[in-house]
DNA sequence: GCGGACTGCTTACCT
DNA sequence: ACAGGTAAGCAGTCCGCG
């Protein structure tokens, strides 16, 4: 059965359509028995997905630096259609050369078989690993994310129309920007700010009866029965279809919303059917884990009950999951992308699990169960099972559904489809974008060792053992508590630099001659002064859009929805952003280029320590500073005008004051400080004391002591709350000589970073405690150990196999002074002082 | 056989 | 599977020590 036919019987239309006034194109695929491409698109009317088979005669393609005639043996393949010669730029020479374009009837004869049925195999190829529905996407000049229009059997992009203030606001953004700049910013302003539409989702989640306790049922196989199903839909619908049994209790669950339906079955075949009925009203299903169980595990196990193939509307990829009707979301694969961790949620969760998550990202934990699902009585099971769905889609709705937001608005920039944009990490992002502008310039796209020939060795050393080259400076911090900070900070450092020095790996160290005196400074290459660069022009401008555009509408929104709506965008912004220097240092990257990455932090370096040099020449104490921020002590308005004036005309970067502090307080140690505020609130960077692995005893002792140094308002009221945090370290420090501590709240959480037996150079503690805890139960990596420090014979257990008599209490102490040692070392006061050491003894006495 | 100096491993943080 | 820089704790090793 095609693509085709199943789409025919799941939507009940003929779905190939020819004409949509204003559709949302959720993504591109390939259908193998059609041999064509088509495009998933959605009609936001009726929240159908349209399928359009295209109809310009697309193939797929690669290229060679051979000629046709030496390519002809290849023309005896069935699955070769023709060879033609093409002119194209290539960067690397800055010239138009000839290729061969080597046309196929199948995207596997260009590559992805693992023999010579794929040319990328036995002819040294270029551009042979882009995906299809890619090529077609890009070629195309179609977006995902997107909305457009189809007429006439033709596809086309739905511009957007410009507002008067968003008009006002672009002349403002391009204020500044070179001429090649600007086209690229308003196309970026015409295409970040087409609106969201509103579609309809649902979130899923099953239960299988296990047959092992602790053991997950095999997907692929798919034996054991499911017995309960969930859905959460964003429209409001709450339902739990399972099967009634009587094997175990109906028990109750009094916390279920009065609003959930319960649709219990005694056949599990008619249960799926059913289910996958409801399903298909909603064009995205949202799923935790859905790639790798949910999904195949539905589908294998509809196969196995013999339910038709036409009424399963999945479709299984060889590491993807997705739906006939419409796209499926992973959460699990997006809450994993480490810049979806750090930039758009604040490494507001660690571990990667439902409950990890839904409780730092919403406040919400699972509920809770002992023992089997098996034994869990049904209404029980029920409830259980709603939640997790529940979780799952409010992890999309959460804050005006900012997650479904930021994933468009990162397919927009990534021409990617939304299914892969929510499962492929940032490299793989900011790879479609330089391919997709490749395209568009008849540009040749580098094989990755040829831009390799431009450096392999770079020419500073960097001072982590290990490391390619030298990254950020960081200034000695003056030790002390300093009154009255500002601090300033680089406007996106590193994004600027490529921008205002013209980084791309085609410019630097580019072929002309007549560039090669153009030396960038604090660097060993020079810059080409003939053509702007790729990387620069594209990171340039989504840096330009982002400060002077969309930061600055949102702060002119009028409305708190068009406030949210242009964060939303700056935030997405920000994670290609912070991304897009490091790429370019990493070796796995298409573009990846050695002397751009290293450049952009010689000239970070250069930067700032010029700017050093400019407050030091006006009598300014710069007491810290980190890669792009400096830590000016008390200086007045103007020297702090000065300065950013200089680093704008001097350097072309925008320096602005980021913060103001009352006072901030530093140990001799870098990275670790204190800030407090104007209006009270503390910024901990760094400390010990805030880090995830220290136990929550020490943990509150410690924030305690940080909201008394708020209150300080002055040097002289340090005294006051010198006396406040003696009592607070007093009293914690008798709690745990009493053993007075509950042991959870002293358990260190450290994660496994991998399988135990891969700890060969060392063992930590934590593996230790792993090694224990795995005699009871699976320990995978990425597990967060718990385990207190004991006095038996490996120094630690596993909180939940130790005893109160076991802890060995001395250990607690040294590094609760550790601890304190940080934060006392600043203010000027010492733990002995604090705790009294000579007076030990005083505290058995309680 | 033991302790101190040292190095390397590991984790969690900062930019 | 974006980068490098820093802090901390602990494991393991080397060396001296009659």
């Amino acid at each position: 059965m095609t693509v085709n036919e199943l789409i025919q019987f799941v939507n009940g239309v003929v779905v190939d359509t020819s004409n949509l006034e204003r559709g949302f194109l959720l993504g591109a695929g390939y259908d193998g028995d059609k041999k064509v491409a088509y495009l998933k698109i959605l009609d936001p009317d009726t929240q159908k997905v349209y399928y359009y088979y295209d109809k310009t005669f697309h193939k797929p393609y690669c290229f060679s630096k051979k000629s046709p005639s030496e390519l002809a043996y290849l023309r005896k393949r069935d699955d070769v259609e023709d060879i033609v010669v093409e002119e194209k730029w290539d960067p690397l020479t800055d010239s138009m050369i000839k290729v061969s374009k080597i046309i196929t009837k199948d995207p596997l004869a260009v590559g992805g078989h693992p023999s010579e049925k794929s040319i990328r195999n036995i002819e040294t190829c270029y551009e042979a690993d882009i995906k299809y529905y890619e090529n077609y996407l890009y070629d195309l000049g179609l977006i995902p994310g997107t909305f457009v229009k189809l007429e006439n059997n033709k596809v086309q992009e739905i511009l957007n129309e410009f507002s008067e203030e968003m008009q006002t606001a672009l002349k403002e953004a391009m204020r500044e920007s070179d001429e090649y700049l600007k086209k690229y910013i308003e196309e970026y302003a015409a295409l970040l700010s087409q609106p969201f539409p509103q579609i309809k989702r649902a979130a899923i989640d099953i239960e299988v009866l296990t047959e092992v306790e602790n053991r997950l049922p095999d997907p692929e196989k798919a034996t054991q029965p499911i017995i309960s199903i969930a859905l959460a839909g964003n429209d409001g619908k709450k339902v739990v279809f399972a099967i009634r049994r009587n094997d175990v209790e109906t028990g109750s669950a009094p916390e279920m919303p009065k609003d959930v339906e319960l649709k219990f079955f005694d056949d599990e075949k008619q249960m799926l059917i059913e289910f996958f009925k409801e399903i298909t009203n909603y064009p995205i299903i949202v799923t935790f884990n859905g790639d790798s169980f949910d999904m195949p595990y539905l589908y294998h196990r509809a196969q196995n009950l013999k339910i038709p193939r036409d009424a399963i509307p999945i479709v299984l990829g060889r590491e993807i999951a997705s739906i006939v009707h419409g796209i499926h979301i992973d959460l699990y694969k997006t809450f994993v992308n480490k810049s979806i961790q750090g930039y758009a949620f604040g490494n507001r969760y660690n571990e990667h699990t439902l409950n990890a998550i839904s409780e730092g990202i919403l406040g919400e934990e699972k509920v809770e169960v002992e023992g089997s699902i098996n034994d869990l009585p049904m209404m029980n099971l029920a409830f259980y099972n709603y939640t997790d769905a529940k979780l799952t889609l409010e992890l999309t709705s959460y804050d005006n559904d900012l997650l479904m937001k930021l994933l468009i608005t990162l397919s927009r920039i990534a021409r990617m489809n939304i299914e892969d944009t929510s499962r492929l990490s940032v490299s793989n992002w900011i790879r479609s974008m330089l391919i997709n502008e490749h395209r568009r310039r008849n540009a040749l796209i580098p094989r990755k060792e040829e831009i390799e020939q431009k450096g392999q060795e770079a020419s500073s050393k960097a001072i982590i053992k290990g490391k390619k080259y030298q990254g950020g400076f960081v200034v000695e911090p003056l030790p002390g508590v300093h009154f009255h900070v500002v601090v300033l900070d680089f406007a996106s450092l590193y994004p600027s630099i490529i921008k205002v020095f013209n980084l791309s790996y085609e410019t630097v160290k580019c072929p002309h001659e007549e560039c090669k005196t153009n030396i960038l400074p604090n660097t060993a290459y020079w810059v080409c002064t003939k053509m702007r660069g790729m990387t620069s022009l594209l990171i340039g401008a989504l840096r330009d859009i982002r400060v002077n555009y969309f930061k600055r509408l949102s702060k002119k929104a009028k409305s708190k929805e068009e406030k949210e709506f242009y964060n939303v965008i700056s935030q997405a912004l920000k994670v290609v952003l912070n991304a897009s220097y490091g790429v370019m240092g990493f070796e796995n990257f298409p573009f990846y280029c050695l002397p751009v990455a290293e450049s952009t932090t010689a000239l970070g370096r250069y930067s700032i320590q010029q700017t050093i040099e400019k407050a030091k020449s006006l009598g300014v104490t710069v007491i810290y500073g980190d890669t792009d921020s400096l830590f000016l002590k008390n200086p007045t308005e103007d020297q702090v005008k000065e300065i950013v004036d200089f680093a704008k005309e001097k350097l072309g970067i925008d320096l602005e004051v980021d913060k103001v502090y009352r006072y901030v307080a530093f140990s001799q140690r870098k990275k670790n400080y204190i800030g407090v505020y104007e209006d009270g609130s503390v910024e901990v960077k760094g400390l010990s004391g805030k880090k995830s692995h220290v136990p929550d005893f020490i943990k509150n002792v410690f924030f305690d002591v940080i909201n008394i140094l708020g209150k300080v308002k002055s040097p002289q009221d340090f005294e006051i709350a010198k006396e406040e945090i003696r009592k607070r370290i007093r009293k914690a420090y008798n709690d745990i000589k009493n053993r007075n501590v509950p042991l959870e709240e002293l358990a260190f959480k450290v994660m496994l970073n991998k399988p135990i037996e891969k700890y060969t150079d060392t063992t930590p503690q934590h593996v230790k405690a792993a090694m224990l805890l795995a005699q009871k139960k699976e320990v995978k990596p990425g597990d967060i150990i718990a385990f207190v420090k004991t006095t038996t014979k490996d120094g630690v257990k596993p909180v939940e196999m130790a005893r109160k008599d076991e802890i060995d209490v001395d250990k607690y102490i040294e590094f609760m002074e550790s601890t304190f040692e940080q934060l006392l070392d600043a203010l000027g006061f010492s733990f002995d002082e604090i705790i009294g050491a000579t007076k030990l003894e005083d505290f058995f006495s309680f």
